[in-house]
DNA sequence: TCGAATCTGTTGGATAAGCAACACAGGAGC
DNA sequence: GCTCCTGTGTTGCTTATCCAACAGATTCGA
C-alpha cells in the first residue's frame, strides 16, 4: 500500500511505545476525562517509563494533537482517502468520514474539554485541507489551491460539528447529510464543472 | 498480592518482549500447527527482532515451554490457587482447571503435535506437583510430600487428560468430573482424615 | 500561611532491543 | 553431483528505553 505519509520506516521500538501510550491515553481519557489526566497515569497504564513519554512528547497536549491526528489518518485509510484523487463519491465520503469521527471522538472524552475539541478542530481541519489541496493539485483547474482547500475544509469541519452536536431525534444519518451539503461544498471548491 | 512466583520484578522491556512473542507465538501455532512455525514467522508477527528471540529463548521449543508454563499459571492465578492452602474445595478446583487448560490449550494447536502434547504434560505436571507439594508441606501430616504430589499430580493429569479426550456426548461438565474423580485423589494423597 | 504531598520536566549511566552481516545447515529442483 | 533458497544461531555496534535522583511547580489541607 502506497501510503501518502512515510511514517513506517521508523524503530519498532518507537512505533511501540507510541502505540501503548496512544492506547492508555485514550483509556485514561474517557475515563477521567482529559482534563484530570496526568502523564503519569498515561505511563503507568501504557508500562512505560515516565522518561520514555518525554522523549517523544513535551506533554499531554503534544500527545493528544498526535493521537487525534493518527486517529484520523486512520479514519482516512479505512476508507481509502488517502490514495485517491478527486471526485463527487469521494468528497461525499470525506464528508461522512468527518461527521463519523468527530461524533465518535467527542462521545469518547468525558468530560469534554474545550482543550479536547480545540485540538480536534485543529487537526482534523490541517489534514481535510492537506488532502482537498492534493485533490485540486492534480487536477487541471484555475481554482486556487490553498484558498479552496481552506474554505472547503472550514465549512466541512463546522457542517460536521453541527451535525454531531443534533441531538434531535430527527437528525439525519450521516450519509443523507453529506448527500444534503455535498453541492454546497462542491460549489465551494467552483468544481461542479470540471468534475 | 503475594504470589507464588517471584516474577514480577522484571525490567517492563523484558516483559513486554516476551508476552508479544508469547502472543504472536500462539496466533501462529493456531493457524499453521506448532511443527510448521518458525522462529521468524514468530518474531515478525510479533515485531521484534529475530535477535532478540534469541537473547530470551534458544529457539522455538523453548518458548512452548514458557508459554504452556504461564498460561497454566494464569490460569490458577485466575482460581487464585496459587494464593491458597489445602482443602477439598482447592483440590476439586485444581483438578477443574486442569481438565480445563487441557481442553482449551488442545484444541488451539492445529495439528496437535507430540511435541506440543508432550510439553504440555511435563510443564503441567511439574506446577501441579509444585503446588500440591506446598499445601502438604503447610499441613502437619506424617505424609511424605515429595511422594504424594507426585502421585497426584501424575494422576490429576491422567485424568484431566483422559476427560478431556472423551468425545462421547455424554461427557461430564469438568465440574461433575471433578467431584467423581476427587475422593480417589484424595485417597491418595491420604488426606481424607486430616482435611 | 505553612508544610506535605503530588506532579512535572530533566539528567547520566545502565541495560535491552534493533539491525546488518555472517557462516552454516538442510531441502528442492535440475 | 550441483546450485538456489530458506531458516538458524551468532556477533559488534547503534539506538531506545529504563531507572533513580533531582529541583522546581502546583495543589491541598491544617
Amino acid at each position: 500500500m502506497l501510503s501518502a505519509f512515510p511514517e513506517e520506516k521508523l524503530d519498532p521500538r518507537v512505533k511501540r511505545t507510541r502505540s501503548l501510550l496512544e492506547g492508555a491515553f485514550m483509556e485514561v481519557v474517557a475515563q477521567k476525562g482529559f482534563q484530570a489526566v496526568s502523564v503519569q497515569d498515561i505511563t503507568e497504564k501504557a508500562g512505560v517509563n515516565r522518561a520514555t513519554f518525554y522523549a517523544h512528547f513535551p506533554d499531554k497536549y503534544a500527545l493528544l494533537d498526535y493521537t487525534v491526528r493518527q486517529g484520523f489518518r486512520q479514519e482516512l485509510e479505512k476508507r481509502m482517502l488517502n490514495v485517491c484523487t478527486f471526485s463527487m463519491d469521494n468528497l461525499r465520503a470525506l464528508i461522512i468520514a468527518v461527521c463519523e469521527f468527530i461524533s465518535t471522538s467527542s462521545s469518547h472524552c468525558n468530560p469534554p474539554s474545550q482543550q479536547f475539541e480545540s485540538v480536534m478542530e485543529t487537526q482534523v481541519k490541517i489534514q481535510i485541507q492537506e488532502l482537498i489541496e492534493k485533490w485540486i493539485d492534480k487536477l487541471s483547474t484555475d481554482v486556487n489551491p490553498k484558498i479552496a482547500a481552506t474554505a472547503a475544509s472550514w465549512a466541512i469541519y463546522g457542517l460536521a460539528m453541527q451535525w454531531s452536536r443534533d441531538k434531535n431525534k430527527k437528525r439525519p444519518s450521516a450519509e443523507d447529510f453529506a448527500d444534503q451539503v455535498l453541492p454546497l461544498i462542491a460549489g465551494n471548491l467552483r468544481l461542479l464543472e470540471t468534475a
